[in-house]
DNA sequence: TCATTATATGAACATATTATCATATAAGCA
DNA sequence: TGCTTATATGATAATATGTTCATATAATGA
């Protein structure tokens, strides 16, 4: 049985792990990510609900979608964005418990 | 019971989470904290068994000691580096395990 | 003290990242 | 078709990041 301790790391694994932390290590994307827990939004509800522009709301959407870590269902002209990783969103979860309480 | 996904994050642990986030989305430091998995390290040893400069070796684990993720013994003029924030370390497994299973 | 070994530091450079503006695209409806 | 709304895209500029070189510091032992 493989263990994340054991063996050295190949590179592919390795570039998958620093591209999705990178992904977390931003705060306006941790901010979109954790107002995704709670309910799915549409790319304008996410702009107002997080004070940020509409385009930046986008543009991180795309680089969480690149990496599968959101998708998104069309209901007309509106796209509804939700967490599309649950493993991640949980080690999300962790570390934000993890640092509240420190 | 505060929970992660129910209230606002505040602005302290939103900037420590992405902080830390961005500390694991490196992969040479992801590689020396899965170095300092196995066993705690030298400087000069991490910059061997990694083929990386000892300064860059230094610079990194200055940025993960300022976050309290890895520490240090003295052994006269040599200093073993060790990890230091055994949630943070079992967060990076589990993405490592995660992304090796994809 | 002087030389040696191990590590840390500062400056510089190249590259990456992020937010913004302006504009384009796409869907729905009058 | 033309208008409106929602979202995406491309270019740009400011800032951040990572590595390297050169050098400094710190501990040890002859």
């Amino acid at each position: 049985m493989e263990s994340s301790s054991s063996e050295d790391l190949d590179s592919e694994t390795l570039f998958i792990v620093s591209q999705t932390f990178k992904a977390l290590g931003d705060p306006t994307r941790i901010r979109i990510l954790h107002l995704l827990f709670k309910k799915e939004c549409s790319v304008n509800a996410i702009a107002e609900a997080l004070d940020i522009r509409q385009s930046t709301v986008s543009h991180q959407l795309r680089f969480l979608k690149n990496l599968r870590l959101v998708k998104y269902r069309r209901e007309g002209t509106t796209l509804y964005y939700s967490p599309d990783d649950e493993h991640v969103m949980l080690i999300l979860k962790q570390m934000i418990d993890h640092a509240s309480h420190s």
